[in-house]
Formats: structure tokens, C-alpha cells, sequence
RNA sequence: GGAGAGGUGGCUGAGUGGUCGAAAGCAGCGGUUUGCUAAACCGUCGUAGGCCUUUAAAGUCUACCGGGGGUUCGAAUCCCCCCCUCUCCGCCA
């Protein structure tokens, strides 16, 4: 969401960066709309006053004793008339409303300019590809034969795209969640959080999850709850509707929760394994920044985020999503990437990005001290990782040629082996 | 699940039909006083939208006292529904 005033006198400006995306504003829309809207508006808002004078007029001639059944009967029509305007101005008011949500978040200048994930922009490149003496091979062959990634029994308890951790699979997943929040809030300086995991609808907007993406989400029947598709939700939900004190910014918090997805849409996409899931575990990074300091913050969580990868040994590079590849929220987007040797290929770990007052002004994230008005903070999130796909990056990278799987050096205590070999 | 009490500005809290966008206090901001600090005193201090204006400020109007509906010429105040918080009872990991 734009802040009205700026939008309207930048027009242009945002227009054109926009189409990078590429999204086209549709101007004469936009001006008719806020025109008519305007026009509305001021007329329901004239009568009001009138009504308002009226009706202070009755109240002081009541006291004094005199007669107002007139007065009052000439209210009573100004109010049939209001009531017709206002319904008119609030139409308008929504529609224009619906149409300013649904403009995507103007790129930061440093984002480059592109088409498609082929024109992202590497920024960071950390180790080398994985070799083996043998061929390696996917997780999601390496998982069952170890007796650690059950995926028929979850579809027969659950469905399709779920998986069941067994043994010291499901001790590696706990390992890395600990490893990942212990790193973060020890060394990294974030405050561990722990949200609810079901979230109301007015969450999902101050987000921008709703409405345009509610086909992406598991509604609970009943309800006005969905699960959490990402902890990015209940966190930056946190400060809602709230103003914050400027000297406390940065605010720094870490949480893991589950995620869960209906994924609609992706049908075909990462089948096999348990790269693309219905439910998977994640630990994420939220910041609320001071507008000046939120790229540099950026770069931090990013850096933060890396480190995970680095002491675990996880080789990976990192991207800057180009214009017509970031999604329609953020600002700017940094995807770090692990190499994974199942597939040959790098695949996304984490993304990290800064919103600039996009959601803040959704919801009402605010700061003061002191002397300056409160303004909109900065909010920035970022993936710190996610804990499936670590997971399996382990698994795939540190197999070996007789299909048991080192452990890393770092999860080694968390894990009370160092190796993971097949239970049958 | 049952019974009761509540939800008011950054915070605490008064306000049961018109003079209320809302007392008072705290915090903040500007100033006076003052070796310094503290204190005292004076002033100021909500958000969003519209009009006006080149912009901003100022001015003015509208809306907002948990959310939504209703009664009334007029609602923070009365009525209905919902949400949330607290207390007691029941149930329960």
C-alpha cells in the first residue's frame, strides 16, 4: 500500500519503475476513480455539516422552548440524501481502495531490471559444488533407504505433499531448528519469538497475503483463522496498530514455526522429495527499521541468514531478484541459493527482503521519539533458513558412497552423532 | 461451556443523550526560571480523509471512544450482534 499523497504526486515516476515489473498502472483509471471518489466524498460531506448545524440549531431551540418539528422533518430528509451519498462514496471509496492494494511495491533503484530468474543478479558466491567419487544421489531416495523420510505413510495419514520424519531424521530437522535459533539469538542478536500458528484474516492483509493470495492458504472451517503460511505473518503482526519507540529500532526477532501451504497453482513443481511441501518447518528473521538504516539491515539479516549455510558447510550463492522476479511486496529481494547435488542445480533457502513501509502502512507500524512524528517503520523478513530444505541439503551433500550421511561439524552436539547410517 | 465486570488519545483514567475529539494526571515537545542536574511555572501535544493552497503550514469540514448494525433531529453515553480482556465456576494438555 502507497501513501495516497505521494502516490498522487508521483505519479509518473512510479508508473514508469512499475512497468519494470512489469505492472501497468492503469492512470486514467486511477485519476478518474480518485476524482469521482473525491467529488463524492466532499458533496456527503457538505450535507453532513449542514446536518450537524441543524441539529445543534433543534438542541439549543429545544432549550429555549420553542417548537422544532419542522427542523426536524427537514433533517429527516437531509438524512435520506446523505444516506444516498454516502453509499456512493463509500462504493467508490472501495473500489479505489482495491485498486491501490492491488499496485505491486515500487523496486528499490538497486534492483536490476529483468525479465525472469534467468536475469537475476548473482551477488554472492560461497564454495564450490559438492564432488563425488560416486554418483550421488537425491534425497528423497537417500531419506527412505536410511528408514529417516517416510512419504507413503504420511499420504496414507495425511495426503500427498506431507512427510513423515522418522529416527534421527526427525532429530536432524529438531537439530537444525535449535542450531538456527541458538546461532540467531546468541550470536546474532535476535530475540527468539514463538506466535501462534493459526492467524486471522486481518494478519493476513497487514501483509499482503490477503486478498490477492488466499488460494495459497489453508482456511480452518469455521473460522476466520488460516495456518500460518510463514512466521512472516504472526511477527510483523506483532506491532500492529501499534507506535513504537524510534531508539528501540532496530528490533531484532527470530522464530520457528511450521508453514503450511496449499501450493495451489504449482502442480508439476518439485514433486519428488520434500522440497515443495504442504507443511514445512522454517525459522524466520523479522526486522521493524528506521526507513534510513532498513538496506543496510537488509544486508545484515542477509549476511545472518548466510552464516547458517557457512557453518553448516553448505555451499551457495546469493542473487538480487530482478524486477520480473521479486514479488509484489517487497521492495527488494535477495535469495540465497544452496547447491543441491540430487538435482545438480542451485535452489532457493531463503529469501530475504525489505518492505520499506509497504506492509507498515497496511498495518499501522509506527515510530516516534520524542520530537518527530510518528512515521511508518521499515519491515524486513527473511528466511534464517528453511529448515526442510537444510535438511535435505545435509543429506544430499554430505552423503556418502556407501548412502550414509556425515553429520556437520555443528550440528554434531545437537545431534549426538556424527553420522547417519540406515537402521535396517 | 456457565455467571459477572470491563474495552476511551503514547500511557493511566473521568465522562449515562446536545455546550465532548473528549476532564485530569503521566510521558513527549517549546519556553521561563536556574552554577549544573532536579524541581517549579507557562504554553503545546491524536489519527485518517475532503476542501482551500504550487507544496507545506495555517484554516475549515467529515469520520473515528474494541468491531458491525440500530434507535434519535442529535450517541463515547441507549438497544442488538460479534470480538477481546479480567474475576469466579465447570472441563481440560
Amino acid at each position: 500500500m502507497y501513501d495516497l499523497g505521494y502516490f498522487r504526486n508521483h505519479l509518473d515516476a512510479i508508473t514508469a519503475r512499475l512497468a519494470d515489473r512489469p505492472f501497468s498502472v492503469d492512470v486514467d483509471a486511477f485519476r478518474k476513480l480518485d476524482g469521482e471518489r473525491r467529488a463524492a466524498v466532499s458533496e456527503a460531506e457538505a450535507l453532513k455539516a449542514q446536518k450537524n448545524a441543524e441539529s445543534a440549531e433543534i438542541g439549543k431551540l429545544k432549550r429555549a422552548g420553542q417548537d422544532t418539528a419542522d427542523k426536524q422533518q427537514r433533517v429527516r430528509e437531509l438524512d435520506e440524501l446523505i444516506a444516498k451519498l454516502d453509499d456512493r462514496a463509500s462504493a467508490l471509496d472501495t473500489e479505489f481502495r482495491d485498486l491501490m492494494s492491488g499496485i505491486p511495491n515500487l523496486p528499490h533503484e538497486s534492483v536490476p531490471v529483468g525479465k525472469s530468474a534467468a536475469d537475476n543478479l548473482e551477488v554472492r558466491r560461497w564454495g564450490a559444488p559438492t564432488e563425488f567419487k560416486f554418483e550421488p544421489k537425491p534425497h528423497w531416495d537417500l531419506g527412505p533407504d536410511l528408514g529417516i523420510l517416510d512419504f507413503e505413510r504420511a499420504a496414507k495419514i495425511t495426503g500427498a505433499r506431507f512427510v513423515v520424519y522418522m529416527g534421527l531424521g526427525a532429530k536432524l530437522e529438531r537439530a537444525l531448528i535449535n542450531f538456527m535459533l541458538d546461532v540467531h539469538t546468541k550470536e546474532h542478536g535476535y530475540t527468539e519469538v514463538l506466535p501462534p500458528f493459526a492467524i486471522n484474516s486481518a494478519s493476513l492483509y497487514c501483509t499482503g497475503n490477503l486478498p490477492k493470495f488466499e488460494a495459497d492458504l489453508f482456511k480452518l472451517q469455521g473460522t476466520d483463522y488460516y495456518l500460518a503460511p510463514t512466521a512472516e505473518v504472526p511477527v510483523t503482526n506483532l506491532y500492529r496498530d501499534e507506535v513504537l519507540d524510534l531508539d528501540s529500532l532496530p528490533i531484532k526477532l527470530c522464530a520457528y514455526t511450521p508453514c503450511f501451504r496449499s501450493e495451489a497453482g504449482s502442480y508439476g513443481r518439485d514433486v519428488r522429495g520434500i522440497i515443495r511441501q504442504h507443511q514445512f518447518q522454517k525459522v524466520e528473521l523479522v526486522k521493524f527499521s528506521k526507513p534510513e538504516e532498513s538496506y543496510a539491515e537488509l544486508d545484515k539479516l542477509t549476511a545472518d541468514a548466510q552464516d547458517i549455510l557457512e557453518r553448516l558447510g553448505l555451499p551457495y550463492r546469493t542473487v538480487v531478484l530482478c524486477t520480473g522476479d521479486m514479488g509484489v511486496n517487497p521492495a527488494k529481494t535477495y535469495d540465497i541459493e544452496v547447491w543441491l547435488p540430487g538435482q545438480n542445480e542451485y535452489k532457493e533457502i531463503s529469501s530475504c527482503s525489505n518492505f520499506e513501509g509497504y506492509q507498515a502502512r497496511r498495518a499501522s507500524i509506527r515510530a516516534k521519539s520524542g520530537k518527530s512524528k510518528a512515521e511508518h517503520v521499515h519491515t524486513l523478513n527473511g528466511s534464517g533458513l528453511a529448515v526442510g530444505r537444510t535438511w535435505l541439503a545435509i543429506v544430499e551433500n554430505y552423503q556418502q558412497a556407501d548412502g550414509s550421511v556425515v553429520v556437520p561439524e555443528a550440528l554434531r552436539s545437537y545431534m549426538g552423532t556424527d553420522i547417519i547410517r540406515g537402521v535396517k
